[in-house]
DNA sequence: TGTATATGTAGACGTTAAGTCTCGTTTTGA
DNA sequence: TCAAAACGAGACTTAACGTCTACATATACA
């Protein structure tokens, strides 16, 4: 298992992989996302749309999956608008509930969204991979906003993170899964609803017994 | 508009459907997704598994998925554990969850699920089908416990049960597409978490409004 | 400077699957 | 008896993923 090379920049012999023609391949995704249902972007389209021979993407990424995957957090959701951060924390974790809910409106945004989901359904190796970079990019952007308001005493001190963000992303994602229609207003019911079990002060003694650190599973991965 | 004979039999001429073919395509279909993955499920299968004609499939199914649809509902859900019912409402939505999240484990059942939720995204039109059967199967399977607790005095009685089984139901779905393990005990984690969410006598008054009747889009639809 | 190596474009190819169509057969109502 | 529709079997069409080949191009190294 000894890789004396691998810490090098190990440059191998060869033409130089071009940045550029990587680039291009996903911004051609990018833009077909925006315009076709998912089950009409094939690869061969992407490569005709980036005017790249096809083997060239598969030099580049495993599947097409993985390759929308990418597509879809370096142009999609880069274009999407900041979580504003004021001075109300409760009120920075429904602007990013919001912002969620417009992603799932946008166009490209559900299209990459369902057609993710969908391959990680009929891929299993794909699953994890959507797993370690989707999921856990949602939960790194949302955890923070919570740790906020547990901060500020706005939350619950002993509130499980993970599961609150579980719940509160989570019920967003089967509707818009459904095929339910998603609005702000309806991500506004969400955190009134569970403001109950999120806020300081659990008023109840209903809660068994206080949270306790759960075990092997990376916690994100909730 | 006007169908004369809609309410009628309406027996055709020529030979009539036979319905142990029809039930013969589901038990292969079952049986096919208790031991292979839904992607190697191909139509050309099920008919070789019920030794009968691809064209008598589509002539009873609209699409594949249609008939995994159907299929899951006539056996695979058939063959699950009713949800008992005991004098504790809560220990009943309890043994729901448990059980839905012991479907989630089973392996015809996660085959299933995977695949209509694959489908689902890939075809708008199978969606709302899906959506309509499968989502709305589960709220009715759920409401009625929701509501048994509320009557107890167990559950506040102006719970929105819509929203309620969505978050609940829906946290632990979210999990199993994203690739989660999920447990029973995960799923008692889930409710105690809730409970404040859920419980009679609201402690606090941080729920701004009251739930207020929802508007136009189909309950059950969330 | 020349050779080995890997990347690039272009496009043929193998494979698989959904859904349609054909054909001959069988079952029913009229 | 005859028309109509369902049936089994299987060919056919279309489309997509992913691989492979061929040839041009860019870089490291001897």
């Amino acid at each position: 298992m000894s890789l004396p090379e691998a810490a090098e920049a190990k440059r191998a012999a060869g033409r130089p992989r071009c940045a550029q023609t990587h680039g291009e391949i996903l911004e051609a995704a990018a833009d077909l996302l925006e315009r076709e249902p998912y089950r009409n972007i094939s690869v061969d389209r992407i490569a005709a749309e980036a005017k790249v021979g096809k083997q060239t993407i598969y030099r580049w990424w495993e599947t097409k999956a993985d390759l929308v995957l990418e597509a879809y957090l370096a142009r999609v959701l880069a274009d999407m608008p900041g979580c504003c951060s004021t001075e109300d924390p409760m009120e920075d974790i429904r602007a990013d509930l919001r912002r969620v809910v417009g992603a799932m409106n946008n166009n490209a945004c559900s299209t990459a969204i369902r057609g993710l989901f969908a391959e990680a359904q009929l891929d299993d190796s794909f699953r994890a991979r959507f797993a370690t970079v989707f999921i856990a990019s949602l939960h790194a952007a949302a955890k923070p906003l919570l740790r906020k308001a547990m901060e500020a005493g706005v939350l619950r001190a002993d509130l499980d993170v993970d599961l609150a963000v579980n719940v509160l992303y989570g019920s967003i994602a089967v509707r818009f899964l459904s095929g339910s229609p998603l609005s702000a207003q309806a991500a506004d019911e969400l955190v009134d609803f569970l403001m109950p079990s999120l806020a300081a002060r659990a008023p109840l003694a209903l809660v068994a017994e206080p949270p306790a650190a759960r075990e092997a599973a990376p916690a994100w991965l909730y």
